[in-house]
DNA sequence: GTTAAGATCTGCT
DNA sequence: GCAGATCTTAACG
């Protein structure tokens, strides 16, 4: 992964986080997935941000070194994971939403519960923490190094077809266009 | 110490 | 398509 990508703006790295490889090791084995949604969340005129309100204990992670995790707890079920982007100290960060998976389907689908379509293992942030086993462990996590990790994806088409649309699950700043997807993807979230 | 709200998912109608 | 589950976090007293 080309870290200095993450280090400026925060909407460019939402961009070019798109068609990157996450990967992910246990000791139950490696999983892997192309990141096919992504939102940015961003330090100023931004009231959905963590970040918004300064920093708080929750979101300190968000303040550290673009290309680290931030991993945290929402709606007592589930985690959400996000990558930190601009410059350290600003409290801006990129939320993955959805991957589409690659290795290691049927150790997601047994984290996921039996029967789980491929469709419906990580097309969502909660559900994509739980085939991942992503928790609030990997909060603060250096995503250069193992065991979670981003990798360019050699194989991406020179042109990739992006689209932008209003953010999910989110109340405010709807007129802005923060959340990106890879059109026509049958992974996305929805 | 107490309370209200939230970057969601699942199951049922 | 919609409401409920469920608990951590942060703001307030």
């Amino acid at each position: 992964m080309n870290e200095e990508a993450l280090g400026y703006d925060t909407v460019e790295a939402a961009r070019k986080l798109l068609g990157c490889y996450l990967l992910r090791e246990t000791e139950e084995g490696l999983v892997s997935g192309i990141i096919v949604e992504t939102e940015a969340y961003l330090s100023e005129g931004d009231p959905a941000c963590h970040a918004s309100r300064g920093k708080t204990r929750r979101n300190a992670a968000m303040f550290g070194s673009p290309g680290t995790a931030y991993v945290y707890f929402i709606y007592g079920n589930y985690y959400c994971f996000n990558v930190v982007t601009g410059p350290e100290g600003r409290g801006e960060a990129v939320l993955i939403r959805a991957v589409e998976p690659i290795k290691g389907l049927d150790l997601m689908q047994k984290r996921r519960g039996e029967g789980c379509s491929l469709k419906n293992l990580a097309s969502g942030p909660g559900k994509l923490c739980q085939a991942f086993a992503i928790d609030r462990s990997l909060n603060g996590h250096d995503l250069r190094y193992k065991p979670l990790y981003l990798k360019n994806n050699p194989d991406l088409p020179q042109v990739l077809s992006i689209k932008s649309t209003p953010r999910i699950g989110v109340s405010s700043a709807k007129d802005k266009h923060l959340r990106f997807i890879i059109n026509e993807n049958e992974f996305l979230s929805r």
